[in-house]
Formats: C-alpha cells, structure tokens, sequence
RNA sequence: GGGAUCUUAGCUCAGCUGGGAGAGCAUCUGCCUUACAAGCAGAGGGUCACAGGUUCGAGCCCUGUAGGUCCCACCA
C-alpha cells in the first residue's frame, strides 16, 4: 500500500520523491538556481541593516579541507541565518595569493622542469605565479561552492589585484611618512630554502634530538700568545657559528669568572682574539657559566653584541653555506661543516665533550627547514604605537573574542609584541614601493615610480627588489575588500563587518594584524566579533595532514554523503575554539538525520496530495486563530513545542552557540516532530472526518515550514528541495521562490498552549507506559491488549477520553477504558504507574507475577529515593529559607508527584500479593 | 620558564549565568507497524580525574594534586 501511494503522488505530481534523500540529485541544481536569481549578492541599502562577513581568503594554492569546510560552514550558518531575518547579508569572498606558499610551489615545478627562477628572471616568473593563479585560483572557490557557501561571488577579491595593490601601497607610504615603517639591519629569520627572511610569528619551535658540544678556547697570554695551558670552557649546540664569534660572556656576579673579565681568548681557525665580557644575560647556573657570542647569528647574542660594541661578523651565504669569513669552511653546508669543525676541534684537544641534548629548533613554517638567524637589511613596521587601539578594543569589549579565554592569548602576544619584520626575498607579491637612487643612494618611497631622485635629482632609480609579507596585504582584507582606499559607499555601509570567522591558529598572523589595522586606517574597529574554532582531527586525534596522509577529502564526504551532512558533522557536538575529531559514523548519522528530514516530508506532501486529489482544499495561510476550534491538543502541543523551539534556536545562534542550535533542530525534528506528532496525527489522517484532516495538514504544514526554515542555514540543500516541493504542494510557489529569502520563524503568543503542552506530556507518559509494559513482558505490538486507565481526577479523565486513540495506534490497545476506580480490573493485570493515573493491562496467560512484582519493586525503590531527597531538602530550614521561591514550588510539586506515585505502586504490590 | 585547556556512559564529545547527568556511535531485547531498516519500540551502562573549600545546593565557582593536549618564551 505504501508503494501505491508513493506512485500515485509520484504519478500525479509528475516528480519522483524518492525514499530515499539523494543529495547528488539536487545540490548542484539548486546552487546554480540561488546564483541565477542572484540571492547571494548584496548591494548597499541604506533601509536595511547589513550584516557582513569577510572571508578569511583561502590560498589560491590551497584545496578545500576538513578546516576550509568547517570555517565556511560556520560563516555560511551565520550569513544565511541573518540574511532570513531581514539583514542585508553580505558575505564578501576572495583568494589570498599566499607569497611564500605559491612560490615555493612554482619554484618545485621550475625544478622538475629542469630549470630555475633565476634562469627565468623575474618577469617571466610572475608570468608563471600568474599562470598558476589562473589555473588554481579559481579551484578553491568551486569547492567552496559544493559545500553551498553562500558568498557574494560578484565580488570575489583578490589580495593582488588591483584595488589591494593600491589599498597596500597606499598604506606603506602612510606609514612610512609617519615613521612606523622603517628599514633597519636587524637578526632576521632566514629560511636558506625558501630563501627569504620571515617573521617571529612564522617561525615553529620544534623539539629536536640534537648535542651540546663543550669546548674550550686557549686564552691569549699577556705577551699575546696562545695559551697552552689555560682554557675557557663553554658549550653550544651550534659549533659552527663559532666562526662569527667575537666575544665570549660570563655573569658579572659569577665569581668564578670575576679576574678574566676584560681578558682575550683565542678561536681557532679564524684565528681571532676575542674579549671575555660581563653580561647579564648569562645564567651563572647553566652549563659552565659561559656563553660564546655570535652577534651575526644569533638574536640574544645580537642584543649583547650592542650592548659591548662587538663586531658582527657574517659567517653564511643565503642559501646556508659558509662564506670567506669562515676561512677554510668556505662553500661547505653549515651541517657538513659542523661536522668538521667538531672533528678539527677534537683533533687540537679543544672539544671537551658531547652531550645528547633536546632542545627546541626554530623552523621555518612552510617548509619545516631550520631558520638561520641572520643580520638582514629589512623593512619593519614599528608595533608599540599601532597596537595600543587593538589592544584597548578588546580589553573594553569593543571587540569580542569567543570564545572569551582567546582574550589572554591575544593580550600575551600584543604584551610582547616586537617589530614586524615585513620584507620577504621572494618575487610573488606586493613589491615594496621604495626606490633607490643609483647615484646617490637616497631612498624614495613612493605610490608611484619617481621620475627623478628628489636629492641629487638624477633619473635612475632602482626599485626594492623585495616583496611585502602576504600578512601585510590580508590584514586590510576588511577594508580593501569594500573599495578602500576610496571611502566608497560599500565601505560607509558594511564596514565595520560584523563577524570574523577563523582558526586560533592564525590570532597572531592575521586577526591582530587585521585589528591594528583597521584601526590605524579606518579610525574603527574591522568587525565587532571573532568566533573561533579549532581544528579537525583524524579520528584518532591527530592533525590531518599531507604527511601522515590521514587527510579526509570534504569533496569525497560531499560527494558520498551529501553537503549538508558534512556541514551538519561539523558544526554539532563541539564548542567554539575547541578541536574536534572527525568521525564517519558520526556523518552517517548526520546522513541519516536529512534522510529523516526527506521522509517525514514526504509523508506530509503525499498528504496533502491524497487530500488535493480527494477534491479538499485546504488553506494552509489561514490564521491560526481562525483555526483554533478545530485543532486538537496533539496540534497545539506540537505548534507550541515548535514555537518554543524557534525561540531557544534563536537565542542560541544570536550566541554564535551553533552547536547547541543545531541539537535543538534536531531533537525536536526528530523526538517531537517525527516521533511522536506525526504518529499521533495518522488516524486522523487516515479518518473520514474533513475537518480535522484540515486542522491536521495545517499544523504538519506549519511545523515542517518552521522546522525547514530553522535548519536551513545548517543544512541548505535538502531544505531549500524540500521548502520548494511543499510550496509546489501549496499551490503557492513562484518560480523563484526559495527558502533563503523566506522569513525566519519568530517566536509568537498566539501559539504558545501551555495546558495541551502538559496534557500531550501526560498521554506520552501513559504510551511510554504501555509500550514499556509490553518490552518487559515481551508482549508485541502486533498482539493487541485491552487497556485501562484509573485516576480519580476528573480532569485527567478527560484528557484520556480525548486521546484514546493514542492508546490504539502508539500503544497497541484493542480497547481502552477509562474510570475512576478499578472496578472490574483483574488484580493480577500489568500496571505502569504515572503521576495522577495507573494504566492497567491485562495480559491474562502471560502475565507472569513474580516478574511484575519484581519490576513494581524496582520502581518502588526508585520512588524511595526520590522521596528522600526531596524531603530532605524541604525539611533543611536552610533550603527552604534561601532557596528562590521558583525552585522551592518545584520541589513542592515534585514532593505531591512522587508522594502519589508510591501510594499507587504500594497498591499494585498489595494486590499482587 | 609563563599561559591556556582538557579529564563526564565502552568510544567520541555536548552540558548556556550552580537547582535532580545528555547526544551520536557501540552493546542487549523485541518489531518488515500503511514517511523512513539510512527505520520503529524498549533496555543496560556514569561516586562527572583525585583531594579539600565556598554554598541550603557543585559536573559547573575557588585552592591544591595527578595525567594529557596546545600556545608563547628560548638556557647559549
């Protein structure tokens, strides 16, 4: 019969519902249809209120993964949500060119093609980066697309194109005229394979297994010889860099050290003299108490170095060879001649020892090589006065962190901030506008190339070679995205953006950077909230990478499963800033959840397709108090539910508490809506009586609409097909109607029905009873029994008179009869006791007593305990003095329940006995 | 060294401002009941890491202990 009905309505509506849900079917349908009819893009409207996200721009090398899907769908949940409440929802997307990533990209493919960016010359190489950006660029914003992100893609940006070029020479030379962008030799960190300088927050500190070789240097005696005899003994895990050594440190305090303060030693193979200084810097307590100093490669030797006035001598070539500094080492790499200056050492008798030593490895971020410290003349951007508003914004909560704990994160790197070194060695990128004179060397920095030096007025002019940190360009994403530098009318009114979506792995590179600047340009704040996530893990916790190879594809889950369960996955059962493990059984369930979904649907629109052909008509815009009269409890139970629902999702998504909304959906979907409400509705529906076939449709109609609107933004596919089929259903939809444009549900009186909520709950109640009796006593459903209910309250009675039904179809009565004592009942019939009735089930043959005592016992057990503890605390002065009155009443109530429900297991025990 | 965070059912995790412990998966028992077996109905399973404290009341607040994870710093 069900594959009969499912025809007919196939037949007659002239589509197939499938029984399944399909998302392949459908997906790529209905994004093409929300483009075309343009729901995504945002214009300026100064009668309504925008609400903006910017995207945090995906590398164009990049391939969506489990985090790019997370972080989207979060924005996607946020900007669908607002847009439905009547915002001006802008999502504002873009691609980062990622310098450093997507060079080093092409310089491997240069490599496997035999050649080199050196050989091709720089022009030739940004023909290729651009190339690759034509290629690759648009990559990502197709897979962003699958996983139905909602972005205004009319106004896809791009960190490099023309509007952000102009936004970051502009801001340059802003900074620069106000002298917070400065050049300065300074320790840098050198990564010899990417072969350009990189910042603090670019290097990764790993734990290596490495040694501590102790070593000694011979003193210079008094007539300036090489002592034999008196050595200074120090260690090192880096022996190399002894080559650049030009003093040697003890503590002032170190009284050991005290008398050779101010002598020489001696290194050997630079054959260098060399003081022995007092510095603070020293721990007296660690290893012997001396440190070497290498001003040129290291940064605290840098700042002693200073500090005494040592010379800083550069013993490497970029690419981590020793240069003629380090005399015979010359050429070879600085591990090759580690190794050799430790042989040579031992052979002089100056190595003492090697220790096996852990310690902790500066790397470089992209490429996991060892940075290299070195002296490097490099632009900077002075930090101490720009990040004062950055700071302040989020200390007075101008700016909110979520969740709030990132606060403390945030406020120890800004307390510490350094200068940002902002200089890369790399072609790919912002090219700095600053220009030499070939003539004189002044510097000129410039929006555009000067003509003629301003100083010495000769007209060649060499430009910096170097490019700016790709973080220098994605810090004005918010603005630059809006038209900056023009104060456009995009800019007056979406900027500031509302939200930043993002991982806590990128607080420092981007979001701080994004703060101090929006501040220093825009006078503003660049949005009003970051919501943080974490990262996705392999199922077993680990980080998902390209190594480990535990990487798992969104498009694979996508294309198996459907977008909207991936989304689903990703958003429940976690809290913002948390990480979370991903796991396959945990998106089948989420697969399982929109198959719900498609069915419970489906079993509505075959209603009102078997109603429609029966000739009824029914009107499904009718005001719910033109409808009263003729909706049941059942009705108004679940239109209350579904009310209360839409208030509690609201609030929580206000909260950017995604998580918790989404559980809500689900639950009452699942539990009240499928569970319960559309079992509770079926007799009816498969009744004679019109008129609440009509109240019945009605409801289902407004529940589903409701339920699909509240979940749309979690799961848009599935409910935009499902909300267009219904409108079709409706004889109300118009060809470019849709979901996402509808109206978000909003919490309203009329449908708030507090008694039926406590009647459906007390039928529930009664049916859990009987079905649980029938578990127990391992009666099935299809055996029907004769039911009776006993209470002595009137108003109880009643409620079963009106729902008798409910024991027939949810509990399998053959017949129910409902009466104030128990008169006629058999003693030894199966009962389940609920608060204000006993249900009474005679089973006669299969009733076995010894087992229902057993379970009676159980349940009189229970009772007990609870009665305990709410007596205890009601006869604790103490409780019932302090305790609010609400909470007090509560537990009053609760006394009366239990009360009642002990006196009535005590009975049964006593008729069974 | 500094900081953050976690420790809740067999597994993975929720649990909003303190007021009787939840979900998914897994397990067990029944059901092919007219939307759905990607389903339905039941069941079992937790001294909420440990020890103190605050409170009428603590998974939640405070202190300490143990173990795990992460971030920052970098003692050469």
């Amino acid at each position: 019969m069900a594959e009969d009905m499912m025809n007919a309505y196939a037949k007659a509506s002239g589509k197939e519902l499938a029984k399944t849900y399909n998302p392949k079917a459908i997906e790529d349908r209905l994004y093409e249809k929300w483009i075309k009819n343009k729901y995504f893009h945002a214009e300026v409207d100064w009668a309504k209120k925008p609400f903006t996200i910017v995207i945090p721009p995906p590398n164009i090398t990049g391939q969506l993964h489990m985090g790019h899907a997370l972080d989207n769908t979060m924005q996607d949940i946020l900007i669908r949500f607002k847009r439905m409440q009547g915002y001006n929802a802008l999502w504002q997307p873009g691609t980062d060119h990622a310098s450093i990533a997507t060079e080093a990209k092409i310089v491997e493919k240069l490599k496997q093609e035999g050649t080199s960016k050196e050989e091709l010359g720089r022009e030739k190489f940004l023909e290729r980066a651009w190339d690759w950006k034509k290629e690759y660029g648009g990559r990502i914003v197709s897979q962003l697309k699958k996983l139905g992100s909602s972005c205004d893609w009319d106004r896809e940006r791009f960190t490099m194109d023309e509007g952000c070029n102009k936004a970051v020479t502009e801001v340059f030379t802003k900074l620069y005229d106000k002298g917070w962008i400065y050049k300065g030799s300074r320790i840098v960190n050198w990564c010899p394979v990417c072969n350009t300088s990189i910042s603090d927050a670019e290097v990764d500190y790993e734990d290596q297994a490495g040694h501590f070789w102790h070593i000694k240097y011979p003193f210079i005696e008094a007539d300036g010889s090489v002592s034999k005899t008196r050595f200074l003994e120090f260690a090192t895990t880096r022996p190399e860099t002894m080559l650049g050594d030009t003093g040697i440190a003890v503590n002032p305090e170190d009284e050991r050290y005290t008398d050779l303060v101010g002598g020489f030693v001696w290194v050997p193979f630079v054959d260098r003299k060399i003081p022995v200084i007092a510095d603070n810097y020293v721990e007296k307590d660690f290893g012997t108490g001396v440190v070497k100093i290498t001003p040129a490669h290291d940064p605290n030797d840098f700042e002693v170095g200073k500090r005494h006035n040592l010379p800083e001598i550069n013993i490497m070539n970029d690419n981590a060879t020793i240069n003629a500094n380090g005399g015979k080492f010359e050429g070879m790499d600085r591990y090759e001649a580690r190794k050799q200056i430790v042989k040579e050492l031992d052979e002089m008798g100056l190595l003492v020892r090697i220790e096996d030593y852990s310690h902790n490895v500066g790397t470089c971020y992209r490429c996991h090589s060892t940075v290299e410290p070195l002296i490097k003349k490099q632009w900077f951007v002075k930090m101490d006065e720009m990040i004062k508003p950055a700071v302040e914004a989020v200390k007075t909560g101008d700016i909110e962190l979520i969740p709030d704990r990132m606060d403390k994160t945030y406020f120890n790197w800004t307390d510490n901030i350094r200068d940002w070194c902002i200089s890369r060695q790399l072609w790919w990128g912002h090219r700095i506008p600053a220009y030499y004179c070939d003539e004189c060397g002044e510097i000129v920095v410039s929006k555009t190339a000067p003509d003629k030096c301003p100083k010495c007025g000769c007209t060649h002019l060499t430009q910096d070679p170097d490019t700016l940190d790709t973080w220098f360009s994605s810090a004005l994403w918010p603005f630059s995205t809006l038209g900056w530098p023009e104060m456009t009318e995009d800019l007056k009114y979406f900027y500031p953006t509302d939200v930043l979506v993002t991982g806590y792995d990128i607080i420092f590179f981007w979001v701080i950077r994004m703060i101090f600047s929006g501040f220093e340009q825009m006078g503003e704040r660049p949005f009003k909230t970051v919501l943080f996530h974490g990262l996705v893990r392999d199922d077993q916790g680990r980080k998902m990478s390209k190594s480990l190879g535990n990487g798992i594809d969104p498009l694979e889950i996508i294309d198996k499963y459907g977008a909207d369960a991936l989304r689903f996955t990703l958003i429940t059962g976690n809290a913002p800033g948390n990480d979370m493990r991903f796991y396959m059984s945990r998106v089948e369930a989420s697969r399982n959840f929109a198959n719900k979904v498609w069915n419970a649907s489906r079993f509505i629109m075959m209603n009102m397709q078997q109603l429609a052909e029966a000739g009824v008509k029914l009107d499904f815009a009718a005001d719910i108090n033109s409808l009263k009269a003729d909706l049941t409890d059942a009705d108004k139970w679940i239109l209350s539910r579904a009310n209360a629902v839409t208030r509690e999702v609201t609030d929580s998504m206000e909260k950017f508490e995604l998580g918790i909304a989404a559980q809500k959906i689900y639950d009452f979907i699942y539990d009240d809506l499928c569970d319960w409400y559309i079992e509770m509705v079926k007799p009816r529906l498969y009744g004679e009586d019109i008129t609440t076939k009509k109240a019945a449709m009605w409801t289902l109609n407004s529940v589903l609409v409701d339920s699909l609107k509240l979940l749309h933004p979690y799961m848009p596919f599935i409910t935009e097909e499902i909300f267009c089929t219904l409108k079709e259903e409706q004889g109300t939809i118009e060809s470019n109607e849709s979901i996402m444009i509808s109206d978000w549900p909003v919490y309203s009186e009329d449908r708030n029905f507090a008694a039926e909520e406590k009647a459906v709950e007390l039928i529930k109640e009664a049916v859990k009873g009987i079905r649980n009796v029938r578990t127990e006593m391992n009666v099935p459903m299809s055996r029907k029994a004769a039911v009776f209910a006993v209470s002595e309250s009137e108003e109880i009675r009643a409620i079963f008179e009106n729902s008798k039904v409910f024991f027939a179809s949810l509990g399998g009565a053959s017949s129910v009869t409902i009466q104030a004592d128990k008169t006629g009942i058999a003693d030894d019939a199966v009962s389940y006791v609920i608060h204000g009735a006993t249900i009474y089930i005679p089973f006669a043959e299969l009733v076995d007593i010894a087992k229902e005592i057993e379970r009676l016992e159980k349940e009189k057990a229970r009772l007990e305990g609870e009665l305990k503890r709410v007596n205890g605390m009601l006869a604790n002065p103490n409780f019932v003095n302090k305790a609010p009155e609400a909470k007090l009443n509560e537990e009053k109530a609760k006394l009366a329940k239990y009360t009642d429900m002990f006196k009535q297991v005590e009975e049964r025990l006593a008729a069974l006995k």
